[in-house]
DNA sequence: TCAGAGTGCACCATTTGGGGG
DNA sequence: ACCCCCAAATGGTGCACTCTG
């Protein structure tokens, strides 16, 4: 039961096509596709009756054209596809079907760091504009991007998710400081005092802020902070090169700026006779749907991906459709505590199982 | 130094514009884009110089309404978004970036055996559809997902990643039969002899391959197969969920349809005082970047999403640009060895820690 | 004169075929 | 042969207008 078009060319339906089976012009049927105007019951029920005969679809493209509004969003996503990246995606795309938009998607592999990368995500940008998108959001959370955010129009609906007010882009941004602080701080609740961050990438606003939050929870419980790793990537080798480096003698605990540095470092730290909660507490960050089956299963900072991308796609909308801008919005993260964090022990428990 | 139209208007600069400037006529401007026909050296320069002028850039839009072509195909994906969504969307975007194209995803939460899934799915498909893509990649492995492809034109480009072949549809899949079928010889050539399968959610052809070249590599080997548990999703509960029903006693080894569920079960043994490899092997499909720290480190089949995404988007560009179809392709997973799987013991040994 | 119902035409930015100089 | 222009066409929308009672 294919639909097979019914007009003489073999081609898609037009308008004009429905119109001229219904016996009315394709204005007429523009109106009663639009819901402008006048359409008398009867007229209406002829053109339905031509369009399902047909099986004539209105063509968004065209539509997109004369109105100079395509209704898609364009969204560019940069560095290693993640865990973020994918909840992001989800709540994106669930937020644009909601209201009828589409969304198209530009991802760079490399993050803009990296060379050659500002030059192709400028050319994607540029690609996504004369696609004539409505809005773009832009997910990078690298410390520079504003030079990004040049050579596009102050008046065009830009939001990134960098945390970072701009000039000419408004912006949301999960609550990196905020994580930090209080993964920090259940931390020194349970009674740790020598604590070590791992941190993520550098020059990312995430990274950062953190970081930031590590240093303000330690600052407020009058502890020294450590010497910090250096921070590579997102990824879980990351944590384990870490984990490898480290002596383990220097600290009871660590905060982990992601989950997946986090099991990094576990694995390494387990390689050489470690354990979490035994032998250190360790929390991370994000909350990725695996975490609670880890071993052991992961303290973390759950970080609202999907809703991230949800608030994304509304500023964005607000923009586009009411011309307002709403310049910066933070997302709050919370802790869900699981296995791998504990009371500090006495120095003397501490040792390498055999 | 951001760059504003020099239009009377203040909009957007268009081609005429570009033409008045260089003295010129708007089609000349095209052909200078479009490389078509011939345009003077000495025109050249100019039209160069006032594109760069106004800050021009075509509009990709209006082209493809007038071209109908947009050099856009659509992606449809479905269920919960995983690791294997993202790293397809990853694949694609990156062929399609290589090539020119733009990708447009549209992605539903729910896979088509839930209740009002299909309708839908099928108005993702129209919406689509009425974008005017020049194609659709249709990610998903339900069973009776041929249903979805009615109502699109046969001629019209389709590739779903089913590993299905339909009449009116191409499609390319990774081999979960040979994943299952490598997989299980693994073990069986490791000396287990009990092996249990903990399936994917059912209906899916994913879940069933995979269980086929399970059940393959248990006759060849003239071992029976064991009582499997139900299959309900993807995610690591369904192997937890196994791993907690399961008689440990019943068993040597598992085949885990993914690696999340793999993940749930050793979860789930471990609570139970069960650990691998010294208890029971076990090896899952997919390889995601964080199961190489997992504990123990996942054996696992290498499924690349990525490639995934790369030949699907190949294969329906050929079908759109030369007109040909290549039906069906089947790309291999590769056994990826790690520490979860281990030589069968004598059963004496085989008992809970303490 | 008025309101409802519908038509005709210009227009959006670009590409294409058929010429003209 | 080279370089460029004109006019038409793409599908749909909004405006001004007509027609009928």
């Amino acid at each position: 039961m294919s639909i097979r078009p019914q007009t003489p060319s073999g081609a898609r339906p037009s308008m004009a096509d429905v119109g001229r089976l219904a016996d009315v012009s394709a204005q007429t049927v523009s109106r009663y596709f639009t819901g402008t105007g006048y359409v008398s019951a009867e007229t209406r029920e002829r053109i339905t009756a031509a369009v399902a005969q047909l099986g004539y679809r209105p063509n968004h493209l065209a539509r997109a054209f004369r109105a100079n509004r395509t209704k898609t969003i364009g969204v560019m996503t940069m560095g290693t596809m993640n865990y973020g990246i994918t909840a992001l995606y989800s709540g994106l795309t669930a937020a644009a079907h909601a209201t009828d938009y589409s969304i198209v998607i530009r991802h760079i592999d490399s993050d803009l760091d990296e060379p050659g990368a500002l030059e192709e995500a400028r050319q994607g940008l540029e690609g996504l504009q004369s696609l004539q998108v409505d809005g773009i959001i832009l997910a990078t959370q690298y410390r520079d991007a504003d030079e990004l955010a040049e050579g596009i129009s102050e008046r065009f609906p830009v939001v990134t998710l960098s945390g970072l007010p701009q000039p000419n882009a408004d912006t949301v941004a999960l609550d990196s400081h905020q994580a930090g602080l209080l993964a920090t701080r259940h931390l020194i609740e349970l009674g740790h005092e020598r604590i070590l961050h791992v941190p993520g990438p550098e020059n990312r606003n995430e990274t950062l802020e953190r970081e930031r939050g590590y240093l303000d929870a330690m600052s407020e419980a009058g502890l020294p902070p450590l010497p910090r790793p250096s921070g590579t990537s997102w990824s879980a080798d990351t944590g384990h090169r870490a984990g490898l480096a480290v002596d383990p003698a220097e600290f009871t605990a660590v905060f982990a700026a992601n989950d997946a540095i986090a099991l990094g470092f576990t694995s390494a730290l387990r390689s050489r006779g470690y354990e979490a909660p035994r032998d250190y507490s360790i929390v991370g960050v994000d909350d990725m749907p695996e975490v609670a089956y880890y071993a052991p299963p992961l303290t973390t900072m759950r970080m609202d991906f999907d809703e991230l991308g949800t608030v994304a796609f509304d500023m964005i909308r607000h923009h586009i459709e009411k011309g307002e801008r709403l310049d910066l919005r933070v997302l709050p993260s919370v802790l869900i505590e699981r296995e791998s964090t504990a009371p500090a022990r006495p120095e003397a428990d501490r040792a390498p199982s055999s």
